[in-house]
DNA sequence: ACAACACTGTGACATGCATCACTGCCAGTC
DNA sequence: GACTGGCAGTGATGCATGTCACAGTGTTGT
C-alpha cells in the first residue's frame, strides 16, 4: 500500500477544487507523482509514447503542433487547473503523441500514471466530469484556433496571439523573439516585424529588444 | 417501463459492435429515437441547444464552423459508427452549439435524449469507451483540419476536400457547385474554379455543370 | 576593445488569392 | 424558340504575405 504524499495532497485541494472526492483526493496523493520543467524544457515531444496524464498545478505549458516538413504552429497554453486531453486516450490506446508540449514558464505538475485514469472513471464521478469538461475545453480551444487561422488575417491573430501568452505568463512585457513568434505562428519573421511596427504605431505595444510589452 | 425497440435494436447490433453489452443495447433500443434526415436537410444550426446525441447509422453528416461575419468553413463529416462529440458537453452542460451539421446525403440517425449520456458512462464500460473513443477521433479530426488550413495550399486543400467528400458520399461523382465547394474553404468561387480547372487539365478530375468526376 | 553573433529593420520582388467586372453557356419556363 | 436565372470561365487589378538580400544595432565572450 503505497502513503498519502501530503504535498501532492494540499496542492490538489488549493488547484483543483473541481475534484473534491475525498476518496479520490487521496488516491490522486497516492499515484501522483510531482514533477518540475523548467521554462523552455520539452516536456512530451512530437511523436514519442505518453505515459502519464499531467495535472498542471503551477506554470503553464505550450502545445503546439508541427508538419512533416517541420512547419509548426501554436495551439494552446494548459494552465494550473488544466489537464491535457490529448493524453487520455493517446495513453488509454498506447498512441504517439500529435502534438508537443513546452514548458512556457517554470511548471509544476503533478503526473498521474495512465492505468488510473480508467479505473477512476469509473470510481469517481467528479473525476469523469474532470475528463470530459478537459475534453470538452480542448475542443473549444482547437475550434477558436480555427476560427483563428482560417477567417483572421495576421495582424490579428498577432495580437490574439500576444493577449494569450501575456495571460499565461501573467506578465503584459513578454520575452520573445520575432523569430520565435513567427515559428508559433507559421509566418515570416520580416512579416511579423513589420506588423509588430505597425502595432507600435498605433500605440498598442512598445517593442524593445527581446520584449514586447503590451499597453 | 419504455418498450425495446426491435428496430433500433437491431441497428445497433449492425452499426456499432463496439458497444456490445447487452444491457446497453437494449436501454439505446429503449430510449433511443430512429430520425431521418434528406439531404440537405440542417439537423443542428450554430447557437441552437442540443438536445440529443446522435448515432449515424446511414448516410453521412457535413460539420462546419461559422464566424461571426457568415464566414463559413468544413470541418469533418460524421459516418455511420460515428456519433457528434461536440454535442456530449454541450448537453451535459446545456451550452449552445458551436457548429452546424447539414446531412450530406439522406441520412439516418438514432438520438439518444441528453440525460442517459452520463448515466450509461457509470454504468456501462463499453459506452464509456465509446464516448472518449469519439472524443480522440473528433479531437483528431480537428487538428488535421488545423493542418491543412494552416500548413497547406488552396490546391491541396480542394483535392482533399474532394476526397472525403467522395469517402462521405460513397461516389467518385460529386455534385456540387464551384461556389458551395468555395463556401466549404472558404475560399473565393473564382479560385476554386480555376483551381479545379488546373486539376482537369493535369487529368486529376473531370468537369461538368454541377458536376465533379474525380479520377 | 574587438570580434562574433543574434536580433531587428527595410527595400525589392514574387506569389497566392480576393475582388471586380464582364462574358458565355446551359436548363428550365413561358 | 426566346427569356431568365444559375452556373462557369477569364482578364485586370490589388493586397497580404513570403522570400531574398543586406544593413544596422545591441549583446556576449575573450
Amino acid at each position: 500500500m503505497q502513503e498519502i504524499n501530503q504535498e501532492i495532497l494540499a496542492l490538489v485541494r488549493k488547484y483543483y477544487p473541481q475534484i473534491a472526492e475525498r476518496g479520490l483526493q487521496d488516491e490522486i496523493a497516492k499515484m501522483g507523482k510531482v514533477m518540475q520543467f523548467k521554462a523552455g524544457e520539452v516536456i512530451m515531444d512530437f511523436g514519442s509514447y505518453v505515459k502519464l496524464v499531467p495535472l498542471i498545478i503551477e506554470g503553464s505549458i505550450k502545445v503546439s503542433r508541427e508538419d512533416e516538413d517541420g512547419n509548426e504552429l501554436f495551439l494552446y497554453y494548459l494552465q494550473p487547473g488544466e489537464t491535457c486531453s490529448m493524453s487520455f486516450t493517446c495513453c488509454m490506446m498506447n498512441k504517439k503523441s500529435e502534438i508537443r508540449t513546452i514548458a512556457e514558464e517554470d511548471t509544476l505538475i503533478i503526473g498521474i500514471p495512465t492505468r488510473f485514469m480508467d479505473e477512476w472513471m469509473g470510481r469517481f464521478q467528479s473525476w469523469k466530469n474532470f475528463v470530459m469538461t478537459s475534453y470538452d475545453n480542448r475542443m473549444l480551444e482547437l475550434v477558436r484556433t480555427i476560427d483563428s487561422i482560417a477567417f483572421k488575417k495576421m495582424d490579428e491573430r498577432l495580437l490574439q496571439y500576444l493577449e494569450r501568452k501575456a495571460e499565461a505568463n501573467k506578465s503584459r512585457t513578454l520575452n520573445a523573439t520575432h523569430q520565435e513568434i513567427a515559428y508559433d505562428l507559421n509566418a515570416s519573421r520580416e512579416a511579423i516585424s513589420r506588423l509588430l511596427k505597425q502595432l507600435e504605431k498605433d500605440g498598442l505595444v512598445e517593442l524593445g529588444r527581446n520584449r514586447i510589452e503590451l499597453l
